[in-house]
DNA sequence: ACCGGGTTTGAGGATCCCTTGAGGAAGCAC
DNA sequence: GTGCTTCCTCAAGGGATCCTCAAACCCGGT
């Protein structure tokens, strides 16, 4: 489950490849669409992350090319409003499209979607924790066999442990992810949500502290 | 219509063959790769559900060496968050996979779609939710037995919730879809329609909003 | 030009839930 | 045990989000 990463801008590309190496895909960084054509050939990539603003050639040429060579899925990055970009990468070949500024979460919801077409409509959406199955399409939580009614915010803590299962989620981590924010100010809010969404999933300890560094899910 | 499962482990290996069994689908269960392959040549059954976590060979290598010899249907059992062994399975022939722990409805789905496939029966291009049911092509809707008449945007609105049938569409993805527009300035005329597609829909809470993201249909 | 259904837009209001504060409990080092 | 840090509980304000209800707008068809 490799990501090639075509991004010429070096700290959006290194913050990106962090940011997907952490959450369990090895990504690869190239700077252009040169590299990225050969990257494609000799790494044969999972999905491929195409920054449409590319310095040496246009992002839909690099499209196009790497679509004739390889059925890859492509994930189009392209700037805020700039909806010709957008439809063109489609027709060019893109299998979707993330729009900067780029958040965590949608990143890895895109990816998901992207990989579970591609494959034939497989990559299960849910995880299971225990008898907690949540339901990443549906955005649905279900508890011993009974619905739960959670929260934006409790939702997508929840997810968030649950894309990586029994991993510890630092809180800076979790902060940004769901909240979009790289403050830790914020630390009594995501409490208060860790908190809310254990008294709404019962007594299951499904959600464990990590004194000092952040949260886990108990498998 | 008979079915080849090959799983390892005795418990869940018979646990699979009864529910199998149970659910119209004669089922022959073997223990090991090598067993599989002679039982594919021998008994030629109409799909394989093939454990990928095989004590005796790998299950990448037993799922080559079927495709090699057959086309049957294969659908790969992996444990869960074995996203490569996925990835990896479908490359080397696996035409679908579940992950553990099985749900009985999710296998006979599962097998439904792949023997479809396979045998290339038409795809039904009609969506039920509860008593409601939306016919794609004919662009017809009934409740309850009761034709109803929708215009062209609830029906656009509806169809797009019904072809991912369940799933959470943000609404951004929503005004895309049946809008044409990336602006998410249209808020109210979304909210709007989905107004009145409710009311004509009567009191049966099909269409779920999901606060901060979007709507779902229920099922 | 005139309807008439379909669609969009606006304002108002109801609901939900995110955040924030303070105080207390629990963990940890010594 | 003592002190310190970290985490949890609880409740309430205020803001974001969504629904309702009308009215205006658009656009074919007659």
């Amino acid at each position: 489950m490799r990501v090639l990463l075509v991004e010429d801008d070096p700290i959006l590309g290194d913050a990106l490849r962090r940011t997907l190496v952490r959450n369990g895909f090895p990504t690869e960084l190239v700077g252009s669409g040169t590299a990225a054509l050969a990257a494609v050939a000799e790494r044969e990539p999972d999905v491929v992350l195409l920054d449409m603003g590319l310095p040496d050639r246009d992002g839909l040429g690099v499209c196009r090319e790497i679509r004739e060579r390889s059925r890859v899925p492509i994930l189009a990055i392209t700037g805020r409003g700039d909806v010709a970009a957008r439809v063109q990468g489609l027709r060019s070949g893109a299998d979707d499209y993330l729009v900067k500024p780029i958040s965590t979460e949608e990143l890895l919801a895109r990816i998901d979607a992207v990989l579970r077409r591609a494959t034939g409509a497989a990559v299960a959406a849910t995880v299971t924790v225990g008898d907690v199955i949540v339901d990443l399409d549906r955005r649905a939580v279900t508890a011993g066999g009974a619905e739960i009614a959670l929260t934006r915010k409790e939702f997508d803590l929840l997810a968030a442990l649950a894309r990586r299962e029994g991993a510890v989620l630092p809180r800076t981590e979790l902060l940004e992810q769901v909240w979009g924010i790289a403050d830790a100010s914020a630390a009594r809010t995501l409490e208060a949500h860790v908190a809310s969404l254990r008294s709404k999933l019962g007594e299951r300890d499904v959600v464990l502290t990590v004194r000092g560094v952040g949260y886990r899910l108990a498998r």
